[in-house]
DNA sequence: GCAAAAGTGTTCATTGTACACCCATGC
DNA sequence: GCATGGGTGTACAATGAACACTTTTGC
């Protein structure tokens, strides 16, 4: 039972990852199903070497999932409820999975490791969607990327670190303008504005959003973008 | 050699923290100096009980500090380099405490413990300074409150973990209107001017301050403040 | 030409800044 | 009265919001 392995990680001390990603209009957030019976959905986690910092081992958790070496990502929270135990989660899933050998498994001294308190560090990542190779970590049954309104339910607090994240770009999106990490390189205002309207869930009027976002002197102009559509061609930008 | 003991806490976890307070027109913030021989500052730490919530933990920690049980604070941030360890500051401590038994000391299984590598929870504090109470926790010597810009020396990463804090505070000012904790329950535009300038570090209009802030509606205005001096008397204000 | 969407400019409202002015207080 | 600092109002500037107008594109 691969999930119970304690390598060399810090006891009790796991990193929680939200990422975002924005398609179709709509924010999206990356969910994995674990591998096991009983359809247990659970944001990208993982746990720190004694020898690793902080930042590497959410980008290594990071890595893992999405292929992407370079991500931008932000600490916001850290949960550490006394009560914060993956028990309650455990016991379900062994009960659903090992039923021949339910008391063999809780005897694996990783199950009392695993199943103790927990304190989580919450890091959000914001990625480009289309560049995101997904790969299964080694619990991961699939994944899916899930409107942000509409996702599966979520084991433990999962729920809780999702809306806090969420909280947390929302407050971010202004002091750090890093919305354009949601967007491939290059891109037109009229996506900007679409992923403004999303995270602010409302709408904006065009001409002075465009104004805005120029006068933050964050963005270059490129060339245009020729859709084939029958209307104007917009610029493309980049950040700068 | 009580600092090395290790009671239920969970392990490389600690939590630090960065108490203000305002007076003589400047930002103060609180630093013991440790109870051995050497001269070390450190800012107000402690551990995770494990059946302790991480907020309480802080608390706990804040009111072993300032006997003050309602204390305002925030989580601002996690310090978790892997070479973020007490090693170096522990030898130069045991060196010059105990000359004689230097390899008993380090034999001691809290040695080990403490020196390991540690993940530290930052959270700060806003107190009224005149209401703490000061105590010495066990490992105290005694603490002063220092000005924002002229402290010792601080061991170990505490320099940073002191400059994200006051970092956090001016971003959280704003958005948070937290400055009125700073002052004692009832306060004077002009204290609260006091503070913002201070934190800040330039000079604001006084007749905007004043409407600014009541326009924060966060505020009730009291009786006037009848002080002795030979000029109108300032209302008081208080929290909402 | 026409519809669609991009880009620019103009107007008005709101907010922010600078400062004049008056008011209470103690000597 | 007078100096001192508090409180209010007013004028101007900067920013933000609403919208008209022009430009480009494919059919």
């Amino acid at each position: 039972m691969n999930i119970l392995e304690n390598k060399n990680f810090i006891d009790q001390v796991s990193i929680d990852c939200v990422i975002f990603g924005f398609d179709e209009n709509q924010l999206k957030v990356l969910i994995p199903k674990i591998n096991f019976k009983g359809d247990f959905y659970a944001l990208p986690s993982g746990f720190i070497y004694q020898e690793e910092d902080i930042e590497i081992a959410a980008r290594r958790i990071l890595e893992e999932r999405t292929g992407l070496k370079e991500i931008y990502m932000e600490q916001f929270k850290v949960f550490g409820k006394a009560n914060r135990k993956r028990q309650e989660f455990m016991d379900e899933l062994i009960s659903k999975n090992y039923i021949d050998n339910f008391e063999e498994v809780k005897k694996n001294p990783g199950y009392a490791w695993f199943t103790n308190r927990f304190i989580s560090i919450g890091y959000y990542a914001l990625v480009n969607i289309k560049k995101v190779k997904p790969r299964l970590s080694a619990i991961d049954h699939s994944f899916q990327w899930y409107d942000i309104r509409n996702t599966p339910e979520l084991i433990m607090d999962h729920p809780e670190v999702l809306k806090e994240a969420l909280k947390a770009l929302k407050e971010d999106i202004e002091s750090k303008a890093n919305a354009f990490h949601l967007l491939p390189e290059k891109f037109t205002m009229r996506e900007v504005q679409d992923v403004y309207e999303t995270i602010y869930e409302k709408e904006i009027v065009r001409t002075n959003f465009q104004k805005k976002i120029l006068s933050l002197d964050v963005l270059e102009r490129l060339e245009k973008k020729f859709t084939g559509a029958k209307n104007k061609a917009p610029y493309l930008y980049r950040m700068k």
